[in-house]
DNA sequence: CATGAATGAGGTTTCATTCAT
DNA sequence: TATGAATGAAACCTCATTCAT
């Protein structure tokens, strides 16, 4: 185990790198602006990485197991009650608001600019659309609704919210999920509303 | 080699660009390898834009005008008996996932890789909004929708669509604009669906 | 002989470059700003001159069959009776502003910014320096006087009044021409002025 | 190749910057050639100065510093009597060839080649002018003196004696100075000589 | 006579990376 | 562990010049 500096400063790196990363795009953010950032020398960041690419790959590594960790601890709570679905949903999409909000810098860096961040999103993107066929099997979920594209479309949703609530400060975590379970369980219209006309609702 | 004329070499500049850019981000595209995608040499570059920088902005120009056409078309139709409500709505997204599929990489390009596009993105979560807030008053919306989450989350949706499924190919346009349609206004869960107790459905 | 357009064309390029030759420098200006300024395009300038360079060496001899015409116009007045010398060192003087001074730019150019600029001053300040060589040895200069250095003093002078008088404006040649024989004449001090005791006056 | 130390390689860079500057002018100069000459690769150059332009000024201000000292110095003397007027004028020529001669391609790319340069110029011609003038007033200058032109004349004449003379080896400051020193009191025409008619001596 | 379109060569600048200390 | 100094490669951009029309 290297001494203190070194810990430090490879850990420097790394959140200077994730803040300007996020800020600037990847290729838009040179090592020298790093360094800087991080109070080190160019030739410091070769210590702790072999290359840029390098770095940008501890990233996302470092994202793919924060994913991981929340994945493990969701599995357990795998099935219940139907009368609880409502609660449940909500609960996971603010547990995923704090987790993503928590490392926004990190979740933007890896998800909109690298190729793995590609890999992950269509990972989460198929295991919600695999819950969600099950779910519709089961009659939880609506037959009319696309698994695919409701997945996708839930995924793009966060993911966006994230960056522009959690991350720029203004929404908490809790209220982002409770608004976004709401609006996707639910939709826009209200029950039986005035534009709910009979037999309408199905497209 | 070809000279077949100015506007033609700007074009396929202009449409190389946008390739390329959408592939590969606009840091990432050199002037190099936009050239060479269009059958000329970096000074003809230099001959239709004062810059990299410059080629940027008429891409963000000409998506801004894309997007203006649009939105004037549809002013017409402002105002529609609630009954045509969601065929309505369904029509502006197979609309919106026409156009934007269209043109699936300019609309890459601007709206994620410039700071224009920020604004233009804005604008847009903006304008809905704003629509969405006004019929929640109307009673149209549902009165827990919070309207800049919705809208946010809309948007989101459609861009990642456009990009998965339009530009991909594997999904029309009208498929993508009935779904997502349906997903938005109903939400997931089937009406009165097993797991929609009784006075549950309110956050 | 050219129709009307071309030798119009062709002057007209001469009379731009001048203009941005002396302004920016011949390097600092490019065949671009050229034609832009005599309105015409890039390709018509390579109607008229082989090269920049060229162009510059036609600047060259424009230069040169001025100072020709001056020098050959001045030939025959070689010798004159000493007590007309002041008047005739005036009249030259002035003859050489008014020279110059409606040839300012060309002057500029040749003198400042090309090779043969210095082979045409060397040129001349060698007849100027045999002129004072032999009038010192006939008693009309002064023996302490060192004609190469003064030579090089004169040209260097009348040049730089040139550009700084002539050019800009706010002297006449007139003007300029008495007052610089005067001071090469004289000199700074009075004749026999206070500060100018007996004998001090050899160095 | 050699890793000498910062201070050198800019050193260095200056150097060989201010050679190439003074030959082939600044806009001749390459960065290339620069470094070449250095010893260098074109990085380092970026390594030293933000730009081609940076150095320049660089370049400047180093003139300037090295003007200000030889100013400051030449301040305490400023009140002589007036019979060593000779060698006090004389001793400020030899001095200026001395100091400029040892910069002397500094001196040449400064006033010849930048704009600061034609600052500087002005600000000594204007110095040396209100001198003039003061002097004249006190009857130590020649009343016909025009001390603007006189003082552009004796400038320009001594900034082309530098790069004749000094820079190309030849003469000593100490001989440039005094003959220049000579001409300037005293012009050419000997003390009441052949050429100097009762009456004539006033223009 | 003149132009619109293009180009090869080369300029300035940036960047990721290396290495001796 | 860290740095100061350097570099090769490549990026963006400019310029003089050419040629088909």
């Amino acid at each position: 185990m290297p001494r203190k500096g070194g810990e430090t400063s490879r850990a420097r790196l790394l959140e200077a790198a994730e803040r300007l990363f996020a800020e600037r795009g990847v290729k838009g953010t040179t090592v020298s602006a790093i360094v800087a950032e991080a109070g080190l020398t160019q030739a410091a960041f070769y210590l702790y990485f072999r290359s840029k690419e390098a770095m940008v790959e501890a990233l996302v590594n470092r994202f793919g197991e924060m994913l991981d960790r929340y994945t493990d601890a969701g599995r357990q709570a795998e099935h219940y009650p139907p009368e609880q679905l409502r609660e449940r949903v909500t609960a996971v999409f603010v547990g995923l608001f704090e987790l993503l909000g928590r490392n926004a810098n990190l979740t933007r860096v890896v998800l909109q600019d690298t190729e793995a961040g590609e890999r992950y999103r269509n990972r989460i993107v198929a295991q919600i659309a695999g819950n969600m066929r099950r779910n519709r099997s089961l009659g939880i979920v609506d037959a009319g609704i696309e698994p695919e594209i409701a997945a996708e479309a839930i995924v793009a949703a966060v993911e966006r919210l994230v960056f522009r609530y959690v991350m720029a400060g203004g929404r908490t975590a809790e209220e982002l999920g409770r608004h976004t379970a709401h609006l996707f369980l639910n939709g826009l219209l209200p029950d039986g509303g005035p534009a709910d006309g009979e037999g309408a609702r199905r497209t």
